[in-house]
DNA sequence: ATGCCGCCCGTAGGGCGA
């Protein structure tokens, strides 16, 4: 008996509701975490997770961001946003299941190193990491798996001299991304499957997926106490080629129970 | 590269993503 736990920014619930479903029926995960859901709470179809035998938290918002969790086994202790940050953007929930404290996160883009948006990004991921902080001393079980929109090191991306210079590969970003390992924390991909060249995201112009202009920017960070039990990180490329894909494709963390 | 593609809202085309 394992737990498995998945994370896939799934670029719109309503476009692709029956990829997710599919997949789920496949893969039969114990948690999916969902980054850009692009719907509001009341508009989320929660019946049909239910249907098949998901609990459901959610945090919606029109046209961008939202943020979801799935999971076999009821969420408990669900806390929706980052704790004191009034942010109107929504991109982070948290929720307990069983033992294990699970945050699914949709880290901000942050557009390019000199926007508006990549400052926010950096003053963002200083909240976030301040809130896994208190979270770790909580829950020693703790994954934090999401869209991190950070490729944390060149071997990460598919032409790192392109790249160079723009946003998720910059050193800033780097840094926060290493700050969070610096609590404690292990990409568990990095740990399980230490194969360079492997991406979660393809850009869907210029046949970026048929070419492997890719980066990987989704992870599945562990606790000590989780990384134990860990056996097994993959990304499962497969979504990424059906027809009307995500640009992003699920990695997937499995647990002895 | 002000480009490429795709989604959202809304019904044209701009905002946004990565």
């Amino acid at each position: 008996m394992s737990i498995t736990l998945a994370t896939w920014n799934i670029n719109s619930l309503r476009v692709r509701l029956e990829q997710v479903l599919a997949w789920l029926q496949e893969h039969k995960p114990d948690v999916l975490a969902l980054q850009e859901i692009k719907v509001t709470d009341e508009l989320f179809p929660v019946e049909v997770f239910t249907a098949l035998g998901y609990h459901v938290a959610v945090l919606g918002q029109p046209t961008y961001n939202g943020v979801a969790i799935l999971s076999r086994v009821p969420l408990k202790d669900v806390v929706a946003g980052i704790p004191d940050y009034d942010d109107p953007q929504k991109r982070v929930l948290a929720a307990t299941v069983g033992e294990l404290r699970v945050i699914c996160v949709y880290v901000p883009n942050g557009a390019s190193v000199d926007s508006e948006k990549y400052v926010y990004k950096l003053q963002w991921f200083d909240r976030l990491l301040a809130y896994v902080k208190n979270t770790l001393t909580a829950h020693p079980q703790t994954i934090i798996l999401g869209d991190y929109n950070i490729a944390p090191e060149d071997r990460d991306v598919h032409d790192p001299v392109a790249w160079q210079g723009h946003a998720l590969v910059s050193p800033k970003e780097r840094a926060c991304f290493e700050a969070l390992l610096a609590l404690g924390l292990s990409d568990t991909f990095r740990v399980l499957a230490p194969e360079d060249n492997s991406y979660t995201w393809w850009d869907y112009r210029m046949n970026g997926f048929k070419r492997n202009h890719g980066l990987r920017i989704d992870h599945i960070l562990a606790t000590p106490a989780v990384m134990a039990r860990a056996e097994r990180c993959v990304i499962d490329k497969l979504p990424r080629a059906l027809d009307r894909p995500s640009d992003h494709t699920p990695v997937i963390l499995q647990l002895s129970a």
